[in-house]
DNA sequence: CATATTATACTCATATTGAGCAAAAGGGGT
DNA sequence: ACCCCTTTTGCTCAATATGAGTATAATATG
């Protein structure tokens, strides 16, 4: 049997230090979110990655710079109960191969393409801890994951899924993981906290949840996409000078520390921040100023783009603030 | 247009230290090895993990443990002049899902399925530096770099050339970095100095180079498959405790420093990898101890699997020596 | 000219790493 | 029984890296 094979994209850039995809609005009847989705046309494209970058360049007029694959999505039925599966395989199943792409400016998309810049924490606002744990986790989410954990069907199984949700949430005094957002995202999907478990499965959200809790839901399996791109992401960052793939040619330390801080959702520590990539020879001042600070005028640096190929593991460190 | 979807694995255990892939032999007229291949048939399967579960499992007749994806491979023409590909392109093309699996025990291989277990190292030799750099390195591979270099059409490409071999394959002082496998494997590709450069274009190979400096061939690009399994190994064993899924459940900690050593290609400081490994909190001792040392017995570990939740990023260090 | 604001420069105790020596516990031969 | 060889295990020590601050510099604003 022959699939239809798609090509999905995470497409991130920062803005004033907040991370941001690129989505397309409102085109099913729901209209619902997505990410921006294309066939694959195997006669029109050596690779996937040539392919990814002329749909993206045709649709939205800019280019793509930095691009990874980020995995192969086969199991779209994958919690439909089987009588839903059957249906589905009728028509030919389609798998999609997602694609990670990092630009440094987030441009005005023109033309037909319907898309717009999001920032991203309006899909996950659980992934945000810049000013601490925010209270949809700590209240909201701690609570329903709770009921979830309590309903369970043994005390064995309920404990399980306690302790997979406090760890997963850094609840109970774990630690907050940051990069294990693909982790909580399934672990909400599995509870049915998330709208698009009921959804999937042709129910109405019977939660007393709003989108300000449980996230604006997406179309299709685009959230858990972008949530692999974000978890991708953050962890790359840390043995990979991936940043600067998201930053102009020339930036101040400071936005260099909110865009590491918008895509952790955390805050870090400013003076070891910035030890740390003196050390790693990452950066070189120009002598240019930015004027623009609201206090003392900041060099700009840019990027020694030379690093890349010399060391092994080599990401911007992150030191974490408190 | 609908495209055929493959899966591909690269199967990993170690014997003695080292590390061996499952291999199929000899079934073209070329009679190349070649990685575990199969259809994915998405009636009978509702993911690619199960399928491939599935006919591992009805080939071989073991059960797989860890399995992770590793990439997914569309671009088969890649380096095939457009002639050729228009060829490929009448087939209805061929996708292939790469997937990496762990296995504790090398079982022998029984039933109809022609399948071996090879050390990776066949096909990769310049890849073991456990007895200090190779002189397949050092020496042969070296030179054929060299003079692919000083063949380059411009004097620009050239010094690009030189200086994109030397940082991979640590030549001139560059420090090895192991986990580049795939680097090394695809610009040995493009320099032309492994065989299947010059099969994929239908010529013979003309280099006197022997397979104990180019490696064993392999059908198809499922070398190139091979060496993405290698370096995401490679590159994970040190952030995540995957090489436990590699060992029996009890074991010395000099058999698992060997088989660290084995995956890496490395020697490693003993003292300090043992140090590391209490820090981590990774293993506990079971009191038993293993006689058959040569030497003063060794006590039998355990590994502690609650740490997987725990903490984020958490490999086995690897303090390299000397 | 004081004040707020941000950038940048140093400090210091503590933890982690790299490198190595020394003792302990077996086996085998004489 | 004793010595030698081998391997495991325990411990030391200097060099570096990290976490958490304090202090000072250079702007804009009122």
């Amino acid at each position: 049997m022959s699939l239809q094979v798609g090509l999905s994209a995470v497409i991130v850039a920062v803005v004033d230090g907040e991370p941001h995809v690129l989505a397309t609005r409102s085109t099913g009847p729901l209209g619902l979110d997505g990410l921006p989705f294309g066939a694959f046309d195997p006669e029109g494209h050596r690779t996937f990655e040539i392919g990814l970058r002329d749909w993206v360049q045709a649709q939205t007029g800019f280019e793509l710079g930095y691009v990874e694959q980020l995995y192969t999505f086969g199991d779209r039925g994958r919690e439909l109960p089987t009588a839903r599966l059957d249906n589905v395989s009728d028509q030919s199943r389609i798998i999609s191969v997602g694609y990670l792409g990092l630009t440094p400016e987030a441009t005005e998309i023109g033309g037909k393409f319907d898309a717009v810049w999001r920032d991203w924490y309006r899909y996950f606002p659980w992934e945000d801890h810049r000013d601490g744990k925010p209270n949809c986790v700590a209240a909201d989410l701690a609570k329903a994951l709770k009921d979830w954990s309590d309903n369970a069907p043994s005390n064995n199984e309920s404990i399980d899924r306690w302790t997979r949700a406090s760890l997963a949430f850094g609840l109970d005094d774990h630690p907050w993981i940051e990069e294990r957002v693909l982790e909580r995202y399934e672990l909400l999907y599995e509870a049915q906290i998330v709208p698009e478990s009921w959804r999937d499965r042709g129910k109405d959200y019977p939660l007393e949840l709003s989108e300000r809790i449980t996230g604006v839901q997406m179309r299709s399996d685009h959230r858990r996409i972008l949530a692999t791109g974000m978890s991708r992401i953050r962890g790359k960052i840390k043995y990979r000078p991936v940043v600067f793939e998201l930053m102009a040619t020339t930036f101040t330390l400071s936005a260099l520390q909110e865009a590491v801080e918008g895509i952790l959702g955390l805050r870090l520590h400013k003076q070891n921040f910035r030890r740390a990539l003196e050390k790693a020879k990452f950066v070189e001042g120009t002598g240019q100023l930015e004027p623009a600070t609201g206090g003392r005028p900041a060099e700009l640096f840019r990027f020694r783009r030379e690093i890349l190929a010399e060391k092994a593991a080599l990401g911007v460190q992150t030191p974490r603030r408190k």
